[in-house]
DNA sequence: TTGTATGCGTTATCAT
DNA sequence: ATGATAACGCATACAA
């Protein structure tokens, strides 16, 4: 490995020099600079991540931590991050799973967003505790060191279950999302009150968890209780993908014997026939927020909530 | 931040003690080593990864490289890289765009996998050539410190060619991937010879870039060119999936006067009306194969070529 | 303008 | 069994 030593031996000069002259200082002279720089390139010279970090005590890159690489539903977000993390000069890693926690009380990154639900709020207090910025996606939680950026669930939910009632449907099914997700008890308290609201009408929960095979799961009783029209709201719609699929193996039709709206409207969404109604949401700008308040979290700024609106894409699949 | 020197005050002993206590080091008392351990934890002690990677020379993080974080394509792949490389220790974090290349040479990864077509060979190899270990997923490379494991696209893109043809038909269209992607070169070279071996064949080329709107694209030509059935061969699901939705909007029913096969088996694909028939193979397994050549390379074995075998999965979207 | 010296937090060698 | 100390590569305050 080459370092700021060797360049130094080779242009007979210190090595505060060559790190002056790496580093654009203009103290020193311009042919010594130009010299100098000549021989970093000849002897392929790259700075030591590790040596740099221990001195100036920050690496420039920041972690996005999710709960798996799996599903479609992050890329966009990620994206959104990145763009705005880069134009800053910052670096985007993604990581999944416990075992890379310790990138962050480690000191490998400047700050964190957190879009994983089994990453425990108490181990993430510990590490605002310890002075890292964070920012969150995926609950509440009130520390000077962390941000939150959440969804408009409730918001998204209650246009959801309007727009079903607003269509005429009386008997309304929901698919939930699992309990631990802030996500679904969110959007499940707004759709019990939804319900409430417009009383009478006749509305059975079945549970969820986000997943494809749950929504599956929640065809199949649709199926088998179906007595008439019936409408369904799929908290996510992940979930809606897997009931389509299912209901295509009955006799029931989406947008005449059974209508639903989802959640997310994730790129599939718009490829199922008839194409989902669901909540929308720009997920870069998701992304790209969360990244702008990690930096000004980074930069000393204060700890600030930030809020992504959603909108009701209608289609045929409901009415 | 607290130090092994604040631990090392606070319990009275040297800071190399309390290192050798810390890395569990037998030569230390079991009481000292207890006391220190404790002490250690009431202050929320965490190692600099910075100063340990300074003089370890190592950070038992692997970066894996892709091209973007969008696209459905590499969640399994990167599910397999993962376990296999927690399961030794490692961390895997996920990069993508050339600023991020910086980690490599600056010595944050112990070692890099390679699925990015925008990655340019050249660097690859002068990271290679400085020492770092790497895994190509993408192209051809020959170096000690680079392993390749690549998909049997020739006999994949065959088998897809073959199927078609033997199902009857004998017109038959190409829709291609990008120029610089390997696979996608590899896989048109087996198309246009399992053509030349099948001679007469009515066969037409349409170029494609790997995403859904060039399927689309694609699949408006085919229509306007409707004079009778026609097979369609796209080199990735991405794309059939495109090309799928554009003839949607058309007169002619794919698996009754257009016939399609795809490549890559992406989770989509299995929700198509009718399924697609594609190529299969492991994601999972390719990324597990993947991380444990980097763990070779890693551990000082030598370069090592694998390839993953693919399979023609049957749907009535070709017969 | 350039050089000298110190320290970042850790590991590890060598004494004791 | 424990301590003193050097070294990893770099940035920077201070001296010259």
């Amino acid at each position: 490995m080459v370092s700021i030593k060797d360049i130094a031996k080779k242009a007979g000069v210190s090595i505060s020099t060559v790190s002056y002259a790496l580093n654009g200082s203009p103290k020193v002279n311009a042919d010594t600079s130009r010299r100098i720089l000549q021989i970093a390139d000849e002897l392929n010279y790259v700075p030591n991540a590790a040596a740099r970090t221990l001195k100036k005590r920050h690496t420039m890159i920041v972690g996005a931590f999710i709960t798996s690489f799996e599903g479609a539903f992050y890329g966009e977000l990620l994206q959104g991050m990145k763009d705005m993390l880069n134009k800053q000069g910052y670096d985007l890693i993604i990581c999944s799973g416990t075992q890379s926690h310790r990138l962050l009380p480690e000191g490998m990154l400047d700050g964190a967003i957190i879009l994983d639900a089994t990453f425990d709020s108490d181990e993430l207090l510990k590490y605002a505790n310890r002075g890292h910025k964070l920012v969150v996606l995926d609950r509440e939680l009130k520390h000077e060191n962390i941000s939150q950026v959440l969804l408009d669930n409730k918001a998204g939910a209650t246009l959801a279950m309007e727009y079903l009632i607003e269509s005429g449907h009386r008997k309304i099914y929901a698919v939930t999302g699992p309990t631990e997700s802030f996500d679904a008890e969110q959007r499940l308290q707004a759709v019990r009150l939804t319900v409430e609201r417009n009383h009478p009408l006749e509305y059975i929960e079945i549970q969820g968890d986000f997943t494809k095979s749950s929504g599956e799961e929640a065809a199949r009783r649709i199926k088998d209780e179906y007595s008439g029209p019936a409408a369904v709201f799929c908290l996510n719609d992940e979930m809606a993908v897997g009931l389509y699929h299912e209901l295509k193996k009955s006799p029931y039709r989406i947008g005449e014997d059974i209508f639903v709206v989802g959640f997310d409207n994730i790129e599939t969404a718009s490829y199922l026939q008839p194409q989902l109604a669901t909540i929308d949401y720009s997920k870069r700008r998701f992304g790209a927020v969360a990244a702008e308040q990690l930096l000004h979290l980074i930069a000393g700024g204060p700890s600030v909530h930030e809020r992504i609106y959603v909108n009701l894409i209608k289609t045929p699949s409901v009415f």
